[in-house]
DNA sequence: ATAATTGCAAAAGCTTTGCATGGCC
DNA sequence: GGCCATGCAAAGCTTTTGCAATTAT
């Protein structure tokens, strides 16, 4: 644990709304002036890997991070760019239920996450 | 309606995997030899604006396309890095009743789209 | 001391763009 | 002739990589 990986870490955990590597880089570089893209993007893969971080793909192929690790779905909304985390476990037991009576032929199930698309309020 | 434009399309639809553009310049290549990247981007992008086409994300951020254009779901293989569609009208419905009735605060939703991952056997 | 991490810069990979050429109405 | 689509090459953007210098344990 260097002061990089703490501050990257803080940076995502701060600006909270799932930043992108750049996003991050931005506000690290605020308070740490001298950290490099290339670390901001070693030390986000290794967050990943250590499972203190996960990844989020969107729409236009930028990543972004979450520290939320429980399992949980996406709202996405593409005007604002914005994104937040929806757990709900009765909808996930209600999926879970239905899937394990059809199944899905020639398919191993391991996730089902949703993607939630449409505008906030 | 220009021959690359037939072509593109009849690649993504022949090579029926939700092809990376990168899959559609191979196989165009073929028959086509002079066709340029840059064209099939063009092409991908203007029939998805279209709606001859639709555009897929992946994990690893790689654009691919997808033929189908009635509402689905994705199955999704890390391993083969294949991509199935999914078709479910009875889970759709089950959704739909489910949020209809429980709704999201703050969020309107326009779509809802299951990514399942997990293998194929 | 040893091993891992950092910063920097260059390069990679996918995609987009600019512009001159060429085909079509 | 006017207009749009094409081919080509250059550039763009996010991300990755190599390597020497630095830092952590």
């Amino acid at each position: 644990m260097t002061p990089q990986r703490i501050a990257v870490l803080g940076a995502v955990i701060t600006l909270d709304n799932h930043p992108s590597a750049e996003k991050v880089i931005e506000y690290i570089k605020q308070n740490h002036p001298n950290i490099s893209v290339g670390t901001v993007y070693k030390v986000l893969d290794s967050l990943v890997e250590n499972n203190l971080l996960r990844k989020v793909k969107t729409e236009s192929g930028i990543m972004r991070y979450d520290p939320l690790l429980s399992n949980h779905h996406h709202l996405y909304c593409k005007e604002s760019d914005r994104i937040e985390d929806y757990q709900d476990e009765t909808l996930d037991q209600l999926i879970i239920d239905y899937f394990a009576e059809k199944g899905i032929e020639h398919f191993d199930i391991k996730n089902i996450q949703l993607h939630i698309t449409g505008t906030f309020k």
